[in-house]
DNA sequence: TGTTAGCACTCGATTGCTTTGAGTGCTAAT
DNA sequence: ATTAGCACTCAAAGCAATCGAGTGCTAACA
């Protein structure tokens, strides 16, 4: 037996309809429809043969069937179509986007939270990843009588900033002297370049203040590391509008899964490898994830891919919908994040 | 009829069984109690009265009884004991304080982490609120061309930093100067006295780069203004553990509530006036809130209360416990932050 | 006079039973 | 190969009976 035209048409159809009502699809309701024209029978052989072949399940025997993990891939490889945005909606999306955000921050947190009212799904957005990024500049600012602020510029703009102290009697001049040397030693190195054997060879050459700048390279140390607050979340609730998480249990579950970001923020992370990744169910790694399937989309600062958003729902996504919307606000997110850099650029390129 | 102290001692049982149990305590229940020998005939005599006092609900009849939100109040204003931490559980909250946090930013989120484990209520913490707080320091930093990172220092530590873009052709000199300027000017000043019109006048004065003083300005104003992002929440989903929650659109309608930080935000704040404040179900403003009570404490800087944290829980919390918990933490907290400012000022009196 | 035993009563929760209806699989006719 | 028809299945909804924790009230008691 084997998958021609007219049962992948079913399976599609099927798909469809459970996408939207959450509930078993029965053969009378596929025979219904106008653009199949066989009778209650015939579907209910196709879908006979569709369950031997594992595209179909029956929550139990005498209810409707409902697609398994594997009708998804087939349906996300093949069957699925990719709806175009409404200018509308384009729109929209441009539109949440002009308020006054000049932090990275602000903007990564609008994007969550613009995906998750669009798509009613969970969203997540992955910070701009630093370590594939170049070293621009580094600087000491003495704020206070020992105190200081330790910047880091990438060329994806700021990257880092954090207080330190500074040992007693050391003075601004200083700092100045130190700020420079270490900018003309690590300039345009990448920041997962930039080990430990590297930044203790300089301490080493420095000498002075050894104390100071073993602090100094901990803390640069853990500047760069990555981070589990890097992934920014918006919708969690939405999971619970769906009769799938009707379970108080379930609901739980999930919510303390996502709550503790680590899995998301490896899923983001690998992610940004691909333009779009889409993990169904039993796919994902995790086993509490199973009901669950995660989207994803890239986005890029200049040419470089830097960090990924996607949403989580239940295996039964409008996938199609889901990826537009993805593509586009990578898109979208690329441009401003791009645009804010490029001003610093472009400005540079003027004054040079 | 009133309120004689057998009926206090009958009612302060009955809400110590329901804090534990959450489900209607009936006459029985109490009379076998060891500290109370009476027959349970008496006691629902008792429970009768008190019900007609208003200090019991019954959910229906033939039900045990429930203490309303006024026996609640009763209950902490005169009846509840305030149990000393062991300890243990004092070393406990001091040893998760004491991992690397060198980010006022860390200590906050740290903080409502553990209240909320400790707790097993949800936590929140507000972050520092700097009105009341004096500007002691103003920093432009150039750090590309066509970029500079605006740092305001307060003698609370950091304030906020942002990146701003500088205008085509001006110096770090120039920058320095303005940032010297803006610091004698402003300095000591506390951050809600500086307003539009004391701002404008300093442009005025300046003349040189209006068009960046103005953008400058805006940008102090945005940087002191309450945000609602100042909010740190933890362990939502233990609200989920509760019976009271057990329902989805419960949990849903409570979570959606505190999603939305405003309400919270406002309550802190407000909260920061009192050493102490406990609201109880109908007694909060918002009406999403009614099940719910709030127990909320101050912490300091040096002498200046300047945020507080609490935690959420439904009216039958073991109030007594989480104020010991939040008075011995609100304490711990004043010290850390305290120490954090101070560590600056003895360097700087070191140096003079 | 306050306390208690006793008893009838209430009402949500549980249990078990029936009914309903959407859906299936199979068979025989087209 | 398709379809009409029919017996069958099974979760969900509805319903009645029962259970039991709890009450209020009365009458007896110390």
């Amino acid at each position: 037996m084997e998958l021609d035209e007219r049962k992948l048409r079913i399976l599609q159809a099927i798909i469809d309809d459970y996408i939207h009502t959450a509930s078993p699809v029965g053969s009378r309701t596929i025979s219904k429809r106008s653009d199949i024209s066989l009778s209650s029978a015939t579907i209910r052989n196709e879908m006979s043969d569709l369950e031997e072949l594992g595209f179909l399940e029956q929550p139990h025997t005498s209810s409707g069937r409902i697609p398994s993990d594997k009708a998804y891939r087939l349906y996300v490889d093949t069957l699925m179509s990719k709806p175009e945005l409404t200018s509308d909606e384009m729109h929209e999306i441009r539109d949440k986007f002009t308020d006054a955000m000049d932090e990275v921050e602000d903007v990564i947190k609008q994007t969550a939270r613009v995906l998750s009212s669009l798509t009613n799904y969970t969203s997540m957005v992955l910070t701009p990843q630093l370590h594939s990024i170049k070293l621009m500049h580094i600087q000491i600012v003495p704020v206070t009588e020992g105190k200081a602020l330790l910047v880091i510029v990438t060329d994806a703009g700021i990257a880092k900033d954090s207080i330190i102290k500074t040992p007693k009697g050391i003075t601004p001049k200083q700092l100045e002297e130190l700020s420079r040397m270490l900018t003309d030693r690590l300039k345009n190195k990448r920041l997962d370049e930039i080990n430990e054997v590297m930044l203790s060879e300089l301490a080493a050459e420095i000498g002075d203040h050894k104390e100071f700048l073993n602090s100094l390279m901990d803390l640069f140390q853990k500047s760069i590391k990555p981070d589990n607050d890097s992934v920014e979340l918006s919708g969690a609730m939405n999971m619970l509008n769906f009769p799938e998480y009707n379970d108080v249990d379930k609901a739980k579950n999930f919510l303390a899964t996502i709550e503790t970001k680590d899995i998301l923020c490896k899923t983001l992370k690998d992610a940004t490898k691909l333009e779009f990744s889409i993990t169904i169910g039993n796919e994902n790694e995790n086993p509490e994830m199973k009901d669950c399937s995660i989207v994803t989309a890239t986005y890029k600062i200049g040419d470089n891919p830097i960090g990924s958003l996607g949403v989580i729902g239940p295996t039964r996504m409008d996938y199609g919908r889901v990826m537009s919307i993805l593509g586009y606000m990578g898109k979208s997110l690329s441009e401003i994040l791009t645009g804010m850099v490029d001003d610093g650029e472009n400005d540079k390129k003027m004054l040079e």
